[in-house]
DNA sequence: ACCCAGGGTCATA
DNA sequence: TATGACCATGGG
């Protein structure tokens, strides 16, 4: 088999390449079986329209991406993304034998590089041995996340991100900013825990895979846009 | 100068 | 279980 991180399955939108289900023509007739989390999602919606992500070219790319956008802003990750794409250091193979200087060196715009070397050689270093995306679609999707969270660095949100993005999963992705709005709308009580939020989540919202991709997304650029 | 970003880990209490 | 410190860069 080919270098597993390499398998493109990039769709195009107005913003660049995606990984991720391409928007059906015309928003879904339902987001979720629940009536208040339903609406929630009908206006993030047509407040910010489709976000097309997660912006990549590969579901490896995905996973890097999510490692590097950890407590920090997306401009920053995308920047050190770009530096390691001219580096030829995308792959998990390529990573595994970089230069531990010019691998850090380019992991310095997206901060806490030092950090994310070591859990970006980690993460490379168990999707090889994992047997590449496979590792990711494969198993039962609470043991794919299991694994996940055995990777020093990867906590539920990026495993979350990385099964539901790079994957195609039915993962729902939990953060503080939908926690936010669901606390805002009343749905859930303030300061719930983002597992339990995410469990509600996950029970209310419908079996689509378009529909996970954009929840996550949606609740995100609201956030960004709300302050 | 201060605060925070598309988090996670570890040490304390 | 629940806080706080820490990581490090870049923008507001």
């Amino acid at each position: 088999m080919s270098d597993p991180g390499l398998a493109p399955t990039p769709w195009r939108g107005p913003e660049g390449p995606f990984v991720g289900t391409p928007p059906p023509a015309r928003a879904p007739r339902r987001w979720a079986h629940d009536e208040r989390l339903d609406a929630l999602l009908r206006e993030l919606f047509a407040a910010h329209g489709p976000q097309r992500w997660w912006p990549a070219r590969t579901p490896y790319e995905v996973c890097v991406g999510a490692l590097l956008v950890q407590h920090t802003t997306w401009r920053g990750a995308e920047r050190a993304l770009a530096n390691l794409r001219a580096a030829r250091l995308l792959s998990p193979a390529r990573q595994l034998a970089a230069d531990a200087g010019a691998l850090g060196r380019a992991l310095r715009p997206s901060g806490t590089w030092r950090l994310k070397r070591a859990r970006l050689l980690a993460f490379a270093d168990w999707y090889r041995a994992a047997g590449g995306l496979r590792a990711l679609t494969e198993p039962p999707l609470e043991r794919a996340r299991t694994a996940l969270l055995g990777v020093p660095g990867v906590g539920p949100e990026t495993a979350d991100a990385m099964l539901c993005y790079a994957a195609a999963r039915h993962a729902v992705v939990m953060d503080v900013y939908a926690r936010r709005l669901l606390v805002s709308r009343g749905l859930v009580p303030a300061g719930l825990d983002l597992a339990r939020c995410r469990a509600f989540v996950a029970e209310r919202l419908v079996r689509s895979q378009w529909v996970h991709e954009e929840f996550h997304a949606l609740c995100v650029r609201a956030g960004r846009a709300g302050r």
